[in-house]
RNA sequence: GGGCGAGUGGCGGAAUGGUAUACGCGGCAGACUCAAAAUCUGCUGAUCGCAAGGUCGUGAGGGUUCAAGUCCCUCCUCGCCCACCA
């Protein structure tokens, strides 16, 4: 073959390989590797460029391995049950079954078309019966173990799919995420998986595995663990009604329980049981249309709602520190699902109860003074404590955004004008005063207080004792500025102050003892106080401590009272498992009327789906399997009496849960798998997938493994060693590729427009850092394709005649410069794959190849450069390289390379002055030494016109980057 | 509002604190050709200059350093995920 024909060479090779295929070898002797990826659902689309993008660097990784030595595990399979297929079918007037088969058959041609060496012998699918036979058997596990349960439920349904749905499925913006239908709230009978039971483990285990921490954190920011405490309230009996009935006791959850005496008032979500129960008379009528008129709001119409809106319940509640009365309201900015479905609010330190409290004028109170950070003299141990209140004074300039501050010029402070109140003094009189006396301003106009004080303490040096600081902070405006001139009290000009305008952005300059944050909350006008820690007031008791110790005490007290204790919540709720559409696994469950719920016996695995005429499931909630009366009625396991079948299936999510052990052992009929099979594999070390996947399929996938840990089904806990997500490809113009925008790039098309699957494989490869999102460039296939034609001759010129090219050269030489070309090229493209940069791989290859071509290379060195080239490009490699040498390229090794060929005979030093290259000089390799380069650089001509006659300060050689820097 | 990440030529993107823009795309010029395509060679950050060469330049502003795209602080913009989570 003369010229490069990549139809030619793939067409022969993709035969080659399904005569010699790659195979994944059990208790194999080799170093095992499992190259996972995300198998697909074979939509009727056919493959499109994400998977082929994912499938590219999994084969990249898959044949670097093979040759470095692993017995490499590369997978695949289909995940084929779920709505696509059904509604393909219906279309086609087929069987999901025979869409199945139609699709999966369209993405194995084109992954062989790509020439990805999956080991074609373990291939799974999610709805073959002897596949979900064992996803059933799994089921079965959850259930005898209670982790599988039944409840009535509200749950998401989509209307249009008429199904339910878990929470992981539903968008932010409260659509499906399949179909973006909105999703409805619906009560149903429902399987529930506990993965709530795992939320502590699902957090834990992320320490032990590699996942990147983007990954990590949203999978930890999903489940949202929070600690704190289940604090009780008594409701007051009302006087109206002496009915005798018990207290009624309301539980909330709360994360700050160091704040409940500034729990003004209870808020209870509009669904909260008790709140019928609790409702005064009175108040009834008002709480009820509430209640209809939240019950009529669609989730996100809720979720929109930016005015929070609630109603008094009449009731009372009694604040077990403080022992205040507070109001019961209902709210529906309070969730039903999250902690108890009831708040107490702190409105003064968070800022939706705030809104809520100043809407319905309910009582604010501060209880956490933030903290001043004093730099300067922390407080000191056995020296007096000293309480003292203070005002700090914010005073605005009458005309501009100005505010007067003071310059400290001996302590080198900067603060706002400040001061203590003395006896007998109001904080406004204190204000003034101290105005007057530290910037000689007079004429102040009071505009008010700001709602939260400040805490400091520190050592008072000049009267020998530590202080402890209650600051208030008042607003004045200075009314007029000409005739106020300012005019110093005598004894604080000793002081060496002056009063400076600084303008509202320069106000952060000021020593810490102002708080800059609190201040421009104050005048961007957002009352709340934002304290993490502080010291407390306004609490009784617990005055004084800081806020997480306060915590602790209030916890330990009303533990002693009953009436807490500590609590963990989660965001994370149990997995709504079941779905009422046909093309799923049936859930094995057998339902009687005497045994009730009962698994159906592993002998009668699996339930086979029945065939049906039509797959639409009824409008009542209930899957088209329950119009199949053969089906459905069955005797009960237990007791023999007629029973039914539950006609629930699962989510498409379960195939999936376990999908990678199945390769380990794809064809085992008496267990999911082998055990010693799972040993030798064990780990996935290496799983490519999306990142839409981290809070669905990589959650539920590590969920039922940890389960399957812990009942001694696999003998790992966590299932992938590592993970990483690959980046999206956008369309050319940027947006998301999709049919409806006509922008889909489908990779057989390039493939057939004459590129062939190698070019491909090297543009993806090429495009961008593996994870990041990057718009496809179509013109980029053209520029791999050319480095492919200019390679494919290069060989053919090498195999020509290795003794022409040797002799336009100097022999010597060439052979030097071959080997360093070849070993700067083997060393970038290992690293590179090592470290998954295979877009600056491909670079090297390209430019070790322009590095090579102009020194003509003979047939070993094209071998080499085809190995590096075949984990990228496999189908020009293999036949380059058989060309070449005569032998089989997944024979070989990778190569490697000697560190004495990376050393240059001479290198190019850059002479810096001041920092800016002037002047480059070419050195032999063994002079380069300190004290060479430094005399070298010091003595260069355009060094010295550069310099002239000024005096050099010190020069800096470094050796290692071939660089010196002449300071002058 | 919370979490994570990113800002570098016309474009995709390179760069262990040490020559910014590797590699590729696109563009320009030339060679080959009757011509075109393909291929090959050269040029291609901005700006001033006839040139040698200078000056500026990695979102903005400060700082550390002999030296900053890279480290520190402040800010701006964009992307993704989550979001009334108590």
């Amino acid at each position: 073959m003369e010229k490069y024909d990549p139809g030619a060479v793939e067409q022969k090779w993709q035969q080659y390989w399904s005569k010699n295929p790659y195979l994944a070898l059990d208790f194999g002797k080799k170093p095992k590797f499992v190259m996972l990826t995300e198998f697909p659902y074979p939509s009727g689309d056919g493959l499109h460029l994400g998977h082929t993008r994912e499938y590219t660097y999994g084969d990249i990784i898959a044949r670097y391995k093979r040759l470095q030595g692993y017995n490499v595990m590369y997978p695949m399979g289909f995940d084929a049950f779920g709505l696509p297929t059904e509604n393909y079918a219906i279309k086609n007037n087929i069987t999901p079954q025979e869409a199945t088969e139609r699709n999966v058959a369209t993405f194995t041609d084109q992954f062989k078309s790509l020439g990805y060496s999956f080991d074609w012998t373990r291939v799974i699918n999610t709805t073959d019966p002897g596949y979900y036979k064992w996803t059933q058997w799994l089921f079965l596990q959850f259930y005898k173990h209670d982790m599988a349960y039944q409840e009535e439920s509200s749950i998401n349904w989509c209307p249009r799919c008429k199904t339910g749905l878990a929470n992981e499925e539903v968008l932010s913006s409260g659509r499906h995420e399949r179909c973006e239908t909105l999703v409805e709230k619906k009560k149903l009978k429902q399987w529930m998986l506990r993965i709530t039971k795992y939320a502590d483990r699902l957090i834990e285990g992320l320490e032990n595995v590699d996942y990147p921490s983007r990954i990590a954190d949203q999978q930890v920011n999903w489940i949202g663990r929070s600690e704190g405490a289940e604090i009780s309230f008594v409701v007051a009996p009302a006087e109206s009604e002496t009915s005798g009935e018990a207290t009624h006791k309301i539980k909330v959850f709360t994360t700050r329980p160091d704040t409940i005496c500034g729990a003004s008032f209870l808020v209870l979500a509009p669904e909260h049981p008790l709140v019928d129960r609790i409702t005064t008379k009175d108040a009834k009528p008002e709480v009820n249309s509430y209640k209809k008129m939240v019950a009529a709001k669609s989730e996100i119409a809720r979720a929109e709602e930016k005015n929070k809106t609630g109603v008094f319940t009449g009731a009372y509640a009694t604040n077990p520190i403080s022992g205040d009365k507070m109001p019961i309201w209902i709210a529906d900015y309070v969730l039903a699902t999250y902690g108890e479905g009831a708040i107490m609010a702190v409105p003064a330190h968070d800022e939706r109860d705030h809104e809520f409290a100043s809407k319905y004028s309910l009582p604010i109170v501060q209880v956490v003074a933030a903290e001043e950070a004093n730099p300067v003299d922390p407080p000191r141990a056995g020296k007096k404590n000293t309480k003292r209140q203070t005002v700090s004074c914010l005073v605005k300039h009458p005309e501009k955004d100005e505010y007067l501050t003071i310059n400290w010029t001996k302590r080198g402070w900067r603060t706002l004008p400040k001061g203590g109140i003395e006896d007998g003094e109001t904080a406004e009189e204190a204000a003034r005063r101290e105005i007057t006396e530290e910037t000689g301003y007079k004429n102040l106009k009071y505009l008010g207080e700001m709602p939260y004080c400040r805490h400091s303490c520190f050592y008072a040096a000049h009267k020998d004792i530590n202080r402890d600081i209650t600051t208030i902070y008042l607003h004045f405006q200075l009314e007029d500025l000409d005739r106020d001139q300012p005019e110093l009290d005598e004894i604080e000009a000793a002081e060496g102050i002056e009063a400076v305008w600084a303008p509202r952005s320069d106000l952060s300059s000021l020593t810490p003892h102002d708080p800059l944050d609190i201040i421009t909350d104050w005048l961007d006008g957002k009352m709340i106080c934002h304290t993490d820690c502080g010291t407390m007031i306004n609490s009784g008791e617990f005055d004084g401590l800081l806020s997480s110790d306060a915590s602790e005490k209030i916890i330990a007290k009303l533990e002693s009272m009953g009436a807490a204790s500590r609590k963990t919540s989660f965001k994370l709720r149990d997995w709504i498992f079941s779905r009422q559409r046909y093309w799923g696994e049936p859930i094995p469950i057998i339902h009687c009327a005497d045994c009730g719920a009962v698994p159906v016996p592993d002998k009668d695995l699996p339930v086979v789906l029945p065939k049906v005429d039509s797959y639409e499931p009824s409008d009542t909630g209930e899957s088209v399997l329950a119009s199949v009366p053969d089906w459905v009625n069955v005797p009960c396991p237990k007791c023999q009496k007629p029973a039914k079948r539950e006609t629930d299936t699962m989510p498409n999510w379960a195939g999936s849960s376990w999908y990678w052990l199945r390769y380990f052992d794809a064809h085992n009929d008496q267990a999911f798998a082998d055990p010693k099979k799972l040993k030798y594999w064990g780990e996935v070390d290496l799983y490519l997938g999306g990142m839409e996947h981290t809070t669905l399929h990589l959650l539920y996938s590590r969920f039922w493994h940890q389960f399957f840990y812990d009942h001694k089904l696999v003998p790992t806990p966590e299932p992938y060693a590592a993970r990483r997500g690959q980046g999206i490809i956008l369309a050319s113009d940027g947006r998301k590729m999709s049919k409806s925008l006509g922008n889909v790039i489908n990779p057989t098309s390039v493939i057939n427009d004459g590129y062939g699957a190698d070019a491909l494989r090297l543009a993806i490869a090429f495009l961008a850092p593996f994870d990041q999102t990057t718009p496809w460039n179509p013109e980029g296939v053209a520029g791999t394709y050319r480095f492919l034609v200019r390679v494919w001759n290069l060989c053919q010129q090498a195999q020509k005649s290795d003794s022409e090219t040797v002799k336009a050269i100097p022999a010597e030489g060439w052979a030097a410069e071959l080997r360093r070309v070849r070993a700067k090229t083997v060393k970038k493209v290992r690293d590179d794959l090592d470290g998954m940069h295979f877009n600056t791989a491909v670079a090297a290859l390209m430019g070790g190849l322009n590095d090579l071509s102009k020194h003509g290379p003979d047939k070993e060195t094209m071998a080499d450069f085809c190995l590096l080239l075949s984990s990228f490009a496999p189908h020009i490699s293999h036949e380059l390289y058989h060309q070449l040498t005569g032998k089989q390229l997944d024979t070989a090794e990778f190569p490697t390379y000697d560190e004495k060929d990376l050393v240059d005979t001479e290198v190019e030093v850059v002479i810096q002055i001041n920092g800016k290259v002037r002047s480059k000089v070419k050195v032999p390799a063994d002079q380069v030494t300190q004290e060479t380069l430094q005399s070298i650089a010091e003595n260069d001509v355009r060094v010295k016109q550069f310099i002239g006659s000024t005096p050099i300060k010190k020069t800096i050689v470094v050796t290692k980057n071939r660089l010196v820097n002449i300071v002058i």
